[in-house]
DNA sequence: GTGCCTGTTACCTC
DNA sequence: AGAGGTAACAGGCA
């Protein structure tokens, strides 16, 4: 569930309240798997005492930057953070709590156990195996061209890989292909020119709409997404086909399906989305 | 109870 | 290179 709208919109809640500046006092780890590379505890020894200077964001990882070291997050399907009180006890679904010298701590809650936690040397960042940043100046339509040159696979599953663009999850590569009408199957040497331009202009229309409403929370059961505050997004309300299968395209009428291409399910207009 | 589904990613084989 | 399958894991849902 979080692609980089949610993550986007936890940065930005994290600086919100003030969490630059916090004083890590020590850790706690309740699901030792979530911690990769070092054992639980030299990870808890080693980020104890460290400063957060900076909270920012690369593709879905939220990575903040400590004193001495690097600590990314990512936080797969049911990763999440919220700030308590450090003397609130441990959910059930708690698997890492940072305490800090305030008295404030951050709870991370994952119900599946995917979220990965790595905390590394600040040059070990450039090891982060991610594509372009949508939203960044380096997102060009040269560069988005070159990276999609010589490729032949299907749109959707490219879109989703992150090595090429880093960011896109399942929701918002379905928005995104909707509005820039290209069926999800296509391959990308099918691609015309203007399929190029108009796919390279909806990645960061949609991406943005999506921040904006600050994220996506589909449904109501806690396995979702919410940030740091316990907030809910509301971009729920603005997807035009993701969960809108049976429903009618906003552009023509046409009813929504689902369809499955790479083992996700997938949601398009077949009218808008024409498969050449 | 049973089987199927789910927003992510890594790893494997063909 | 890329397609397809499996796995990690838990819970919702029909």
């Amino acid at each position: 569930m979080p692609e980089l709208p949610e993550v986007e919109t936890i940065v930005r809640e994290m600086a919100e309240v003030n969490l630059v500046g916090s004083v890590i006092d020590s850790a706690k780890v309740y699901w030792p798997r979530t911690i990769e590379i070092l054992a639980p505890d030299d990870f808890c020894k080693l980020i104890s005492g460290q400063t957060i200077k900076n909270i920012g964001r690369r593709g879905k990882f939220l990575v903040f930057t400590l004193t001495k070291n690097i600590l990314l997050v990512h936080l797969r399907m049911t990763g999440k953070f919220f700030l308590v009180d450090f003397k609130t006890s441990p959910t059930s679904h708690e698997r890492v709590r940072l305490i800090f010298t305030d008295g404030r701590a951050l709870r991370f809650e994952d119900q599946r156990k995917f979220g990965r936690w790595y905390l590394i040397s600040p040059e070990d960042i450039t090891k982060l195996k991610l594509g372009l940043e949508p939203l960044s100046s380096e997102f060009t339509l040269k560069a988005f061209k070159n990276c999609i040159k010589g490729h032949t696979a299907q749109i959707k599953p490219f879109l989703l890989n992150q090595r090429y663009i880093a960011g896109l999850g399942n929701i918002y590569v379905d928005e995104v292909l909707w509005e820039a009408k290209i069926h999800p199957k296509t391959p990308l040497n099918y691609l015309t020119k203007e399929d190029v331009t108009s796919l390279y202009h909806a990645i960061p229309i949609i991406l943005y709409r999506g921040i904006s409403n600050m994220g996506t929370t589909l449904g109501s059961h806690q396995a979702n997404y919410f940030s740091v505050s316990g907030r809910r997004g509301s971009n729920q309300h603005q997807l035009r086909v993701f969960r809108q299968e049976g429903h009618p395209c906003p552009r023509c009428k046409t009813t929504i399906i689902k369809i499955i291409v790479a083992q996700r399910g997938t949601h398009l207009c077949p009218k808008c989305q024409v498969f050449k």
